[in-house]
RNA sequence: CGGGGUAUGGCGCAGCCUGGUAGCGCAUCUGCUUUGGGAGCAGAGGGUCGCAGGUUCGAAUCCUGCUGCCCCGACCA
């Protein structure tokens, strides 16, 4: 992409009301726009980045045997009486009429309709386990939105439910998108750390929030330090074996780990001094098993084997993507700006020539850019007329993981300089061993 | 929902107290110079001063009401 036909709307200065260096970061570096209080536009630079995470979602929930499907964002209230929450959600579930005064709602989430689809269609035993997801954007009415999309009003969330028949198929399930998460934050550049979370009247053990420490995270966590070296399952691990399944659960619930609401002060001072992590950190997803809570109402039942009715047993996963977008930039950023993941990054690399206009730089830009494009690298191309301490600037805070800068004082030696925005690393090399360390 | 702020060009702000018809920096446009870490000079365009009433010869400025947005707290993916 050449910048110059880009739309890339960069601020120089900070606008007021972002208290967050990732909402500040993301207004600055013309990702995303407020159109009202928690709702915003996504512009093209933070959509780049929110579908490369949609991506590492899908593919992830995929692999552990996950089915996605797309349910809408307006919902009938009368689903919701079904289950008894219509009463319950209180002011956070924004409430509408059609033309014809039906009450309808913007969903804040989707247990009611994935398990009314359930129902409609799944008769048996033998159809289970079922798990299928969807990512939509949900609306939930905060009282007060802040930090930018961190905790917007809108927001994009990938749900997932699964089905099945009894509880240690549930506990599989589980244990499936657990191991999924921790696959996918890796993915993201991120540690995520599995914290035990509320399980509300439903009880026992399956309820965790994935939880990113940063510096500037919403809230106080506790963990033993033996979670920042945990080993992530592999791609090739077996989703389909329960008991590999169990191990992945039973490593990474082995130790201390709680959010301040589920903190238990002698049992972490319990920890040798040196394996006590205090820390910053933000909820990145939250997964919960619920048992019969929606299809008993809702009277979601299979046959079983013996022929007798049964309620399914069910579970939900979600994960918040447009929040990642900003829990990615929180915990990877620097003074001059972000610093994205190369599996998030909106671009792969940035091409800055320093002299537009300049027979040498152009040639040689037009050059480089048509190779790593050739080679199936995402590149922004800095063309425009500009000088270069303003280029440098823009691609420090955009982020991207490489620079390609060429000037005519490097390429009068035939040379253009490679900097690796994480490092701060650079050095002068050939356009031909430019391509090949970038795009090899 | 309680408490506190704030609203002036795309962004950041001054002007308001003491009413006289809007200004600064950045950004944008034009020209010349400049070109390896957010350039310089000269010129230009852009604002019914959040909305609605009121006071006044005259309101960004004073009064009343409303709304948006932000911050702290309670709440939350």
């Amino acid at each position: 992409m050449r910048l110059s036909r880009y739309f890339l709307p960069i601020l120089r200065e900070t606008p007021k009301e972002a208290e967050i260096v990732s909402h500040r970061l993301m207004l600055r570096a013309g990702m995303i726009r407020q159109e009202s209080a928690g709702i915003y536009a996504w512009l093209p630079l933070g959509l780049r980045v929110l579908n490369k995470i949609n991506a590492i979602v899908r593919e992830e929930q995929n692999r552990a045997g996950a089915v996605e499907l797309l349910m809408p964002t307006i919902q009938s209230a009368d689903l919701w009486r079904e289950s008894g929450r219509y009463d319950d959600y209180g002011k956070e579930m924004l409430r509408i009429k059609d033309r014809h005064e039906r009450d309808m709602l913007f969903g804040p989430t989707n247990e009611e309709m994935i398990t009314e689809i359930f129902r409609a269609y799944v008769r048996s035993y033998k159809d289970l386990p079922l798990n299928l997801y969807h990512i939509q954007w949900k609306f939930r009415d905060e009282v007060r939105p802040r930090f930018g999309v961190m905790r917007g009003r809108e927001f994009l969330m990938k749900d997932a439910y699964s089905f099945d028949l009894d509880e240690a198929g549930a506990r599989h399930s589980y244990n499936r998108m657990f191991t999924a998460y921790l696959r996918t934050f890796a993915r993201l550049g991120l540690r995520a750390i599995p914290m035990r979370a509320d399980t509300g009247p439903i009880g026992g053990d399956l309820s965790h929030e994935f939880i990113v420490l940063a510096s500037t995270g919403e809230s106080q966590v506790f963990c033993h330090k033996d979670f920042l070296d945990y080993e992530v399952p592999p791609a090739d691990i077996d989703f389909d074996d329960a008991s590999v399944m169990q191990g992945v659960f039973d490593t990474w619930t082995g130790r201390y780990a709680a959010t301040e609401e589920m903190h238990d002060k002698a049992a972490f001072e319990g920890l040798p001094a040196d394996a006590q992590v205090s820390a910053r950190g933000i909820e990145v997803g939250h997964i919960f098993y619920f048992g019969t809570k929606y299809s008993g109402p809702m009277k979601a039942v299979v046959n079983g084997p013996d022929g007798k009715e049964t309620p399914v047993q069910m579970g939900s996963y979600g994960i918040g993507p447009s929040r990642l977008v900003a829990a990615i930039i929180e915990a990877s950023h620097d003074d001059n700006g972000i610093v994205w993941p190369d599996s998030v990054a909106p671009f792969h690399v940035g091409l800055a020539n320093l002299k537009v206009g300049d027979a040498g730089t152009d040639a040689a830009c037009a050059d480089l850019y048509a190779r790593l494009e050739q080679a199936g690298v995402d590149v922004l191309y800095d063309d425009r007329d500009e000088r270069p301490g303003a280029k440098f600037a823009t691609l420090d805070l955009i982020g991207l993981p490489w620079q390609v800068i060429v000037g005519p004082k490097g390429l009068a030696d035939g040379k253009v300089e490679v900097k690796r925005r994480r490092t701060g690393e650079r050095e002068m090399l050939s356009p031909d061993d430019a391509v090949r360390k970038i795009a090899g």
